[in-house]
DNA sequence: GACATTTGACCTAG
DNA sequence: CTAGGTCAAATGTC
């Protein structure tokens, strides 16, 4: 049950790679307003990107309980009813704990991607309900990710329309990814560029903390991502499944951080290790304890 | 055939 | 008991 052992022993190693990561992207931050941010950032991709791994592959072996290992018990095992019925009640058990947000994205009109699944965040999903909610006018979907079976990844989403404009949708994503993935195809990072407009907002449903950070990039006007950090109970629980996670954005020029259930501890890490200012707006008076 | 979506049934928390 | 969330069989698509 208590990880926080294994957790603490691969903080460090974990929190450097993870600060290295984010001054990376800094630095691609600021070749951006580079008269040629394309070839600088292209030398940067590739240090960033093995950074990232490296980062998720020691949360993963640094946490015992994280998805890939423990909850990432493959269904394939699962067939028998009694361990099915186990694995149903801990996954309902974990569901209060997964770190939660919310982006509202609004779509232009005539934007490509369908009516239902707006935004192509870079990760695959797979429908797997729908449901009238009550009091709104659209069904909710719920989408997890395709790599819970292989990988499992223990991330879903729920799409939600909004009642007032149909084009505006509620994303909450609950839990992060622990599969280790980035967009494939040439086409889907086409369909990215092809995407017209899409204002994000991101707002935390149970953290107060936030810390966001908007791209200077002239080609993304309006992307905005921000990086909740959940307060209480993840804060001052161990819980297992997600210590730190890390996704690239297809686009290049955008980075998006999930803490998961760091402590407050390694959040001053970080603070400590880099200069957020500019890009970064932090906002810890909420950790005070 | 493999994978995704749909949809009614089922389960759980409140 | 109700609403929300998930499962899994049926069906569709490539």
């Amino acid at each position: 049950m208590e990880n926080g052992a294994g957790v603490e022993q691969g903080i460090s190693p974990l929190m450097a790679e993870l600060a290295r990561a984010l001054r990376l992207v800094q630095q691609l931050d600021s070749h951006l307003s580079c008269p040629s941010p394309a070839e600088s950032c292209k030398s940067l991709a590739p240090d960033i990107l093995s950074s990232i791994q490296k980062s998720i592959l020691m949360a993963q072996s640094s946490n015992p309980g994280s998805p890939a290992s423990a909850g990432g018990s493959p269904r394939s095992d699962s067939s028998s009813p009694a361990f099915r019925d186990q694995e149903r009640k801990e996954m309902m058990k974990k569901r209060k704990t997964l770190h939660k947000w919310t982006r509202q994205v609004k779509l232009t009109p005539g934007a490509a991607g369908g009516v239902e699944g707006p935004v192509d965040d870079g990760y695959s999903w797979r429908k797997y309900g729908q449901k009238d909610i009550l009091g709104a006018k659209h069904p909710r979907a719920y989408y997890r990710c395709t790599h819970r079976k292989t990988q499992g990844c223990p991330a879903t989403k729920q799409v939600q329309r909004s009642d007032d404009d149909p084009l505006l949708f509620d994303i909450t994503y609950l839990g992060t990814h622990s599969c280790l993935q980035r967009p494939q195809n040439k086409e889907q990072q086409q369909q990215r560029k092809q995407r017209p407009e899409l204002k994000v907002k991101t707002e935390g449903l149970d953290g107060d903390a936030s810390l966001s950070f908007a791209s200077v990039s002239d080609e993304m006007p309006a992307e905005i991502f921000s990086i909740i950090g959940t307060s209480s109970p993840d804060f001052l629980s161990p819980v297992t499944s997600e210590s730190a996670c890390l996704f690239m954005s297809p686009c290049p020029m955008v980075t998006s951080l999930d803490w998961g259930n760091s402590s407050v501890v390694d959040m001053d890490f970080l603070l400590d290790e880099l200069d957020l200012e500019q890009s970064f707006q932090f906002d810890a008076s909420s950790f005070s304890t």
